[in-house]
DNA sequence: ATGAAAGCGCTAACAC
DNA sequence: GTGTTAGCGCTTTCAT
């Protein structure tokens, strides 16, 4: 008695392969692989046998063995920098549910905005040998994406210009954006508008800020640089920028936050001083997450389109070659109930 | 002159296998694999020019191949309702940062609570051979989730009790944690104390509707059917139900939302109904997303461990056979400043 | 210490 | 219309 053929109650039961559904249905290989996949011609008998035999033994194709013939997996990489984050929680429903359409499965890695952990995701995306990536690059391992492309790997880009490297990519239009919310405090009579910005090394750090420059140029009001605040876009380091933006000197009447994390801080960092929006303080920030408008006054935002993003993404992914270059999205200007109009206590007339 | 071997522009270069190793390194294909694996005996000066060829071909090894070999792909699957709601974000986040110390990787679907999509999902991952699969079940589909256990793919479930299915289950004390909160309401005098709650269908669900019920039971205040209010966890329906909660006669003067999503909609209606918080409605939710600490007044939450619960969902995956049955976390109860205690007008000296 | 070869599950070309 | 076979890239056993 062999006790390698009992069925052992422990055993799990080996997942059901092609050749066993051929052995079941009496048929060959190849027939099996016609009927199941309507490649080539099968005698309607055959085929209801094959399928009543695939259906029995509960027959699953290998997503392995297929790849490997294949050498294309249907699989993409999504690699975000924090998937708590709403924006980056929207931007991956988008793209899965654009995935699920298109039939393909995405493998999401976090990379917290740190260069290494990047690099060893995308490694690991390499080995799965994903058809493609959708990444928030954080700037560094040019060379590990210039790889990825020789190898066919698709690639898109998402919120941050890679410069030096032709990836498609998909960004808002940060400048605008933060332009038309800071010219609005501008416009209510603000001249003391703090900026809480995010770091130089990305396209939305940079841009974000650009936008807040170019609207004080255009109103003619000096930029006074002890009212930028840089920070990464995390909670760890955000609340002591918002604390230490709020003690500048002068005290800015106003402020733009340049992200919704960084917004979180600064709205902490307002009650801890004991200052009230928008009396003491009027808020503007970038990104509608939903709490924006829960908020007693609701928040005046800079609106991105966080799932349209990543269901674009994925259909880039799917559509290689139809997709070059820079795609930039417009942003949307929500005006709620966060700002004031600010007259000056010592030029009021 | 071959055309076939010239390096095309266009063409990307195919993928380096450890056959172009052994060919450029002038050695045999189980050498190489000796080699780069570590296991097995290879000469120092033939591991070096093997490590050598490998990194000069940019080799990187083929999950395919291995997980075809060895009939396992250290990747695991990860079903959420809606990873762009934060409590799925966090437990999502917890996920991928055990899964990479694990050194597994995480195939995410978002099933919207679908039972239809469920299966799609779970389908996939089947196919994909993943190792095992971390969902937040929908209730339905038991015996897809017992067919793959029998294929020996190891499963967590999460938030959700499956009866009827022996697997290991990561849940929180929603009893407990819904009791607390409304003991607390009506310990603060509050006698009509709203209920809007998640679908019977979920134990999540059912169970903090049962906290609310023994909260009243405990106090002796008879509890008002008209306050219990039940929709799905999603915004679509939630708005609806949180107007028609405020709309009961009598009135609710306090409100438990059972979940985040639940809790925005209160919010909302609570502004649209004119209504102040917490002069006019006392409010407290289950989940601490972030932003309820930013709110004016800061929301009292039943806090849950996401992210934690996420670590361990993804270790217990990881560690299959140490862990059984039903895993219950504590929730904490915290205490902000959105209510506020309530004397009847009708009752008072 | 190293090379050769089989086989994981699938696809596709080929033979009948 | 159907069966057979090679090969995708890896791991592992068996010779040498």
């Amino acid at each position: 008695m062999d006790i390698q053929s009992s069925t052992g109650r422990g055993t799990p039961a080996r997942a059901k392969t092609m050749k066993d559904v051929a052995e079941a249905a009496g048929v060959g290989l190849g027939t099996v692989y016609r009927a199941l996949s309507g490649n080539g011609q099968v005698s309607a008998a055959t085929r209801e046998r094959v399928m009543a035999a695939a259906a029995h033994l509960d027959y699953r194709p290998s997503a392995l063995g297929r790849g490997l013939k294949l050498q294309r997996t249907n699989n993409i990489g999504l690699i975000v920098a924090d998937i708590s984050n709403n924006f980056y929680g929207e931007f991956a429903e988008g793209v899965l549910a654009s995935a699920k359409t298109l039939g393909k499965h995405v493998i999401v890695c976090s990379s917290g905005e740190d260069p290494q952990t990047e690099r060893e995701y995308a490694e690991v995306l390499l080995q799965q040998r994903v058809d493609g990536i959708v990444a928030f690059p954080t700037g560094q391992n040019a060379e590990l994406w210039e790889g990825a492309q020789r190898l066919g790997v698709h690639l898109v880009f998402a919120d941050r210009i890679f410069a030096g490297l032709d990836v498609p990519t998909l960004i808002v239009d940060n400048v605008a954006g933060s332009q038309s919310a800071v010219e609005y405090l501008l416009a209510l009579g603000h001249r003391h508008v703090g900026y809480l910005g995010g770091p130089q090394s990305l396209t939305s750090g940079r841009e974000r800020e650009v936008g807040y420059r170019q609207a004080h140029a255009e109103a003619g009001v000096p930029v006074l640089e002890q009212l930028i605040v840089r920070s990464r876009f995390t909670r760890d380091t955000a609340h002591a920028s918002a604390t230490r933006l709020l003690q500048s000197e002068p005290r800015p009447t106003a402020l733009f936050a340049s992200n919704n994390v960084l917004a979180e801080a600064a709205l902490i960092a307002i009650r801890d001083a004991g200052l009230r929006m928008p009396e003491d303080v009027s808020v503007v920030m970038f990104d509608d997450v939903p709490w924006a408008k829960l908020m007693t006054p609701a928040i005046t935002v800079v609106s991105q389109p966080a799932r349209q993003m990543g269901n674009e993404a994925a259909q880039m992914i799917a559509n290689p070659g139809r997709t070059h270059g820079i795609r930039v999205i417009p942003t949307e200007f929500v005006i709620r109930q966060s700002c004031r109009p600010w007259h000056d206590p010592d030029t009021a007339s």
